[in-house]
DNA sequence: GTCAATAGGCTTGATATCAAGAGACTTGAA
DNA sequence: TTCAAGTCTCTTGATATCAAGCCTATTGAC
């Protein structure tokens, strides 16, 4: 079956013949495939009432495992956003009662957030649902594809996960 | 080689032993990458001067081939931004002399977009340097890995391109 | 002990985006 | 011909994000 990607290749066959398009036969599919699964979270995500940054702030402390708390600083480097980005988040979560901040005992300069019940039910809710859809989606392949698949992606992303980018 | 899917999977499995989150192995991946990649282009794009964004519209326009114009319209539907956003980046690409307003001739409400001589070798510019870079991360696989890459992400992707979502 | 350098979280100001709707023009049915 | 409905682009108002800087607390060299 054909996708957009085929479609946006001949186009730059035709007009830029001289040039090898090849690699965007990969990426490219790859930077519309993460767009496509970007709006499917979305609609997921809100049949719990989540948007997709409240799931990604309470995963990383529910996957912190009991006390189920992180500093603010720790939940930047595991989201990739901006400090005030994560001031903006904590505040908006803690109105929802979804987490709570704590003096951090040990650093008094120092917050750590933590999840509240209803934060944790939320978040393995939310997973769950998550999951359900992923499946769906992969039900294209075939359980060897999808291994292989996989284990073809995780080439590509090993330089830039382990290397200080 | 272990990547930071690896890790978020192990963390799952810890924490929530009960769920079956093989469909990460995939699809975390591909969202992981995506992102890197959107890093990676930024930083090639920059070195001619260019957004991401800009990239995109002036390639649209560039696929399009001569006369190189599109209505706002189009490209609209092309880049899946709203028109308020098209609008502003017209604007800007405008000021910089890289497109230029024209009207329909066969519809007075319309507009058309029409790259200019220098957005032209901008977008050629900006694409052969994107080829490069893709080049080289791709550089990981063989020839036949990434046809067999391509191929398991179109199986993916088809469904998403073809029915109306 | 003292003090400069650093770390940690929050605040501010600017910006790009989106959703909703307005205005101008075209189309098609009566 | 007329006019209601549709199309196309732009404008407006709200929001989430980022970059830069601020303030407080901690650390380490002397």
């Amino acid at each position: 079956m054909e996708d957009e990607v085929d479609r946006l290749v001949a186009a730059w066959r035709r007009e830029r013949p001289d040039l090898d398009v090849e690699p965007l036969e990969v990426l490219s599919r790859v930077s519309r495939l993460a767009r496509h699964l970007d709006r499917a979270r979305r609609l997921a995500f809100a049949e719990h009432q989540l948007e997709p940054w409240e799931f990604d702030v309470l995963t990383a402390l529910r996957r912190a495992g009991n006390p189920y708390q992180l500093s603010p600083g720790q939940l930047l480097t595991q989201t990739l956003v901006t400090s005030g980005t994560m001031t903006n988040r904590i505040d908006r979560l803690t109105k929802k009662g979804l987490v709570e901040r704590l003096p951090d005992p040990s650093d008094r300069r120092g917050v750590l957030v933590r999840l509240t019940e209803e934060g944790q039910d939320r978040a393995d809710q939310a997973l769950a649902g998550l999951l359900d859809q992923e499946r769906a989606i992969l039900a294209e392949l075939s359980r060897a594809q999808r291994g292989e698949l996989a284990g073809l992606l995780r080439q590509l992303t090993a330089p830039f996960d382990n290397i200080p980018g």
